[in-house]
RNA sequence: GGCCCGUUGGUCAAGCGGUUAAGACUCCGGCCUUUCACGCCGGCAACACGAGUUCGAGUCUCGUACGGGUCACCA
């Protein structure tokens, strides 16, 4: 360990239009490590493959750090002083490196075409002069042929490897731009990173990555290798499998907050029972020695969990705030107050996304079924119902106008009078005035947010209903 | 296939040689109640298998099975 340096950290995603949940993970364990210390993160991003280039990526992953408070002390956008920090503006800058290790044996010229490469030994004066000549070239690792190279791994302990399984990886492309694994060394190295964290699919190239920092004599960094985020036992998380990216969850109606505390316990542990942590808290608790070998499997009911509770710990206006463009996007009714209609859903809501189907009957009242005014526990029936709805409306019509505590005491007041329990006479209110079962907020809340003469309305047409039937 | 890694309830997980094997999510009862939700009370459910070490093993060792990762001039 640097006990003595900073930490310095990277989160090096690639930029390819959309963020993993596993990404996320890894740039959130990245910034712990490196903030709880007072250390500097750092944002770099791999675009050495040009073929892959994405319009906007980049600024997705931007974004995404932004919106999940994970704030980089270095990176594109705001520079810093080992810049810059985005590899194609980089790309002068491995050659030389390249070069170096040939002159020290650590690496060669590979002229061949083949995948089976025959020009290992070539001296590097001769392979020089033929690549002057015109012949095109990939510069490879020298891999040593026997011995072996062990590391130790924060998480994984040591792992030793036979030189004999690692192959000469190719350093710098036959077009001139390093590979991901080179440009990675270098990078690291040259800003100063002390703790590398990263996803456990690069565990088996780290051996390459040691053998080249000593063939440069650099100092090796602190690996942490984090496990794999799964979708189910054999699979891991997928883009391409359908399986949602964060946007994807944004977009859904999770909160930002939310999705990060889950994340964050996917293949970590605090020890203690605690399972809420705002990003404050896990700066203060997090240690790498939590950090899990195994697969997660990404468990979306639990991810819901964490939602409900982060909605319902919202203030009601910050609720309000963030729940109005899918409460718009049902009510056009401006009668109708999103306030009040926010109010009764915020204990009710797993994601924003379900909101809309929460509140379609405010805007418009279905066509229901009358078999939904029986009720056994409320002790209602059709013809009860009829009754009931009968004295809401003669008693409603007393109101000229209403509040929220006049529509309760006025119930109240009804069922009392005509000798019958509350719910009696709230369910057939209730069903008349929204056409369906369940509701968020009760016969009163609903009546109140929809104003005395829709409430009127809807309850002379449920009146109707029940007596042609 | 070679190499590396993993395996505690359906899921996330605690556990670091002696526990009635935590807790959370899900699910199922019940209570509360103006439907639902919230809340409260209760319940179902696990150490992959086999050897060994030890007085004693979920915990240590080895093997087996199963699963994953990796073996690109992708990242």
């Amino acid at each position: 360990m640097n006990n003595n340096t900073k930490i310095r950290t990277r989160f090096a995603p690639s930029p390819t239009g959309y963020m993993h949940v596993g990404g996320l993970r890894t740039a959130l364990y990245a910034f712990l490590i490196a903030k709880k210390s007072g250390g500097t993160f750092i944002l770099r991003i791999e675009d050495t493959d040009q073929t892959r280039f994405v319009e906007g990526a980049t600024e997705i992953i931007i974004k995404t750090l932004e919106t999940a408070g994970l704030k980089y002390d270095e990176g594109p956008g705001i520079g810093g002083p080992v810049g810059p920090y985005v590899q194609s503006e980089r790309k002068e800058l491995y050659r030389p490196y390249a070069e170096e290790l040939c002159e020290k044996d650590a690496a060669y010229y590979c002229l061949c075409e083949a995948e089976e490469c025959s020009c290992r030994e070539l001296r590097y004066e001769e392979a020089k002069q033929r690549a002057a000549a015109g012949e095109s070239f990939a510069i490879r690792m020298k891999a040593p042929r026997d011995g072996e190279t062990k590391f130790v791994d924060v998480v994984y302990g040591e792992v030793v490897v036979q030189n004999k399984e690692l192959d000469d990886m190719v350093l710098l492309k036959r077009d001139g731009m390093p590979t991901y694994n080179f440009a990675n060394v270098i990078d690291d190295h040259l800003m100063g990173i002390t703790h590398v964290i990263r996803g456990s699919e690069y565990i088996s190239s780290a051996p390459k990555y040691n053998l080249l920092y000593q063939a440069f004599g650099w100092e090796i960094p602190t690996y942490i290798t984090v496990s794999l985020i799964m979708r189910d036992a054999t699979h891991k998380l997928s883009k391409r499998h359908g399986d949602p990216t964060y946007d994807d969850l944004l977009n859904d109606g999770y909160l930002p907050d939310a999705v990060l505390n889950y994340v964050a316990l996917l293949g970590w542990s605090p020890g203690g029972e605690q399972e809420f942590f705002t990003l404050g808290e896990l700066l203060e608790v997090f240690d790498v020695s939590g950090i899990s070998k195994s697969p997660a499997i990404f468990d979306i009911e639990k991810l819901n969990h964490f939602n409900s509770e982060y909605i319902r710990k919202l203030t009601s206006e910050e609720f309000e705030k963030i729940a109005a463009p899918y409460i718009k996007s049902v009510i056009k009714n401006e009668s109708i107050s999103i306030s009040a209609v926010a109010k009764i859903l915020q204990a009710r809501c797993v994601k924003l996304s379900d909101i809309p189907e929460k509140i379609d009957f405010f805007e418009t009242l279905v066509d229901y079924d009358t078999e939904l005014f029986v009720h056994q526990k409320s002790k209602t029936d059709k013809t009860i119902a009829f009754d009931m709805l009968s004295a809401a409306k003669a008693a409603f019509e007393k109101l000229p106008d209403w509040t929220n505590d006049e529509v309760h005491d006025i119930l109240i007041e009804t069922a009392e009078k005509l000798g019958v329990k509350n719910a009696t006479l709230m369910w057939p209110v209730r069903i008349a005035t929204a056409g369906k079962a369940v509701t968020p907020g009760g016969a009163v809340e609903i009546c109140n947010i929809l104003g005395r003469n829709e409430t009127l309305r809807r309850i002379e047409a449920g009146i109707e209903k029940l007596r042609s039937n």
